[in-house]
DNA sequence: ATTTCAGTTCCATTATTTGGAACTCGGTTT
DNA sequence: AAACCGAGTTCCAAATAATGGAACTGAAAT
């Protein structure tokens, strides 16, 4: 798909294994690619020799491999709100005791990269690195939204519009008109426009400089909460993601004043 | 360092990044890198492309890619002991109320995959990924003990004996003489041999064929507890281990008879 | 105006990847 | 027993991509 020499190619057969979500055999995987048989053997073999990709000999099964583990705390450390954003987190769910998620945005999905859940609270690496659609999530609109222009057209293209719920806004029109109240309203509602049941509010984490660092939601049930009492807490929301934001600032250009490489 | 054509190149550098934990500028990657600077060049723009690095264009640095988290969450969940474990790590937390380590071994490092911390609970994700060193551990030893001569000899070699503390075994014939009482012991200590203070004891996690699936540890400060206290604790550990083997069984030969395919 | 240096591009040479076809090895069918 | 099968593996000449020395750019320092 993505071009990009051998090595893409490489990259997109570990995306593969990963999608299968479980260890897999390699007719399994050839059908499934475009690579003719020697290469895709090839490939596979390359993999598992950089443990990116570990084979089970018993069963014949490739699945991915611990290096990733290990690259993803390097990943989740350096390149990732997360860290950063853990004590604000902290904070929040303390206040409000719901569940809370932090999400960033990649290729147009939602990959959350924290959460705090009320009820079971140790269930985050679990979460964190999962993937979710953006048209029909809190945090996806509230990303979104905030968007420039160029980069909004783009993410719009790579939503999948499926349609989950009643509530769904299931095509580009819908959606956009539903961003420009966002932006106005300044946070987004997941209408159950995902799951049945499951309702939100959330805001993006705006950089000074107004770019969309990742967005902030709080999480509930309709049986528990309504919109209304998810509305009483957007101070809280938009504080969190303030404070993030200034911790974000405040790390990448440490003791330094902020900004002044864009001004002109 | 690893060959392995491009591709193996290509991981080299996310390594190196990697290994700088922080963004990190095109000369600063340059003068570690055995690449000439065109080609080092690159790399980095393949692997920019492939978002497995995110380039910061104001900073001018590279920091590893959001694309890894979602891999390495696919690779935690199907390529790790963790999450076959976790109900297992709850319940001896909850019951002996300190500090436990999953941990599993990748290429004679100690690799942690999960944790419960009596104090802080959700320090998890910081630590899963987290790598340390095998031979002065105890979840390092416990493991190392248990491998396959061949496997065990290979490990060895890897470790660097860096002199942490009094304690540390620095020598691999010191750590073999260990590794005998550990094996006939059935479980490990660390005694204040990585870090002064702190303690623990561990064991291995054995497959039904004896092979080394992980290693399981009780930490402890030596203000708080003692080797005799942890020893209590051993007969929990152990049964905690026997049932994340019994769980990884189950899971690799679903509903069919465990390991026949290695008889004869 | 000149130098310096980090970062980027060019392009002929070189080395690697590619994939069709042929092979191997259990197990199954005739 | 011989032939067959299909999954997995290896081979090798042709096609393609990687390589890196050198030259370029643009911003900052002198």
């Amino acid at each position: 798909m993505s071009g990009d020499g051998t090595v893409g190619k490489a990259l997109d057969v570990l995306d593969q294994v990963a999608e299968f979500g479980r260890p897999v055999r390699f007719g399994t995987l050839l059908e499934a690619s475009p690579f003719p048989k020697a290469t895709l053997y090839r490939f596979l073999q390359t993999l598992t020799n950089q443990r990116m990709l570990e084979y089970d000999a018993e069963r014949q099964t490739y699945a991915l491999g611990v290096r990733l583990v290990r690259l993803a705390h390097a990943a989740w450390t350096q390149s990732s709100l997360a860290p950063l954003a853990r004590p604000h987190l902290d904070a929040l769910s303390a206040k409000i005791g719901l569940t809370v998620h932090l999400a960033q945005l990649d290729s147009g999905q939602v990959l959350y990269i924290d959460k705090r859940n009320a009820a079971q609270p140790v269930d985050m690496y679990s979460q964190a690195g999962k993937i979710g659609p953006a048209y029909c999530t809190g945090v996806g609109k509230a990303m979104l939204a905030f968007l420039p222009d160029a980069e909004q057209a783009r993410a719009l293209t790579q939503q999948s519009f499926h349609v989950f719920t009643k509530q769904t806004l299931a095509s580009k029109t819908a959606l956009k008109a539903e961003l420009k109240n966002i932006v106005t309203r300044g946070h987004a509602f997941d209408r159950e426009e995902h799951e049945p049941g499951i309702i939100c509010v959330a805001v993006p984490i705006l950089s000074a400089g107004a770019r969309v660092l990742g967005g902030l939601s709080i999480t509930g049930s309709t049986k528990d909460t309504d919109y209304g009492q998810l509305d009483t807490h957007v101070p809280d929301l938009k504080s969190t993601a303030a404070a993030i934001a200034r911790a974000a600032q405040d790390w990448r250009f440490p003791g330094a004043d902020p900004l002044q490489q864009t001004g002109t």
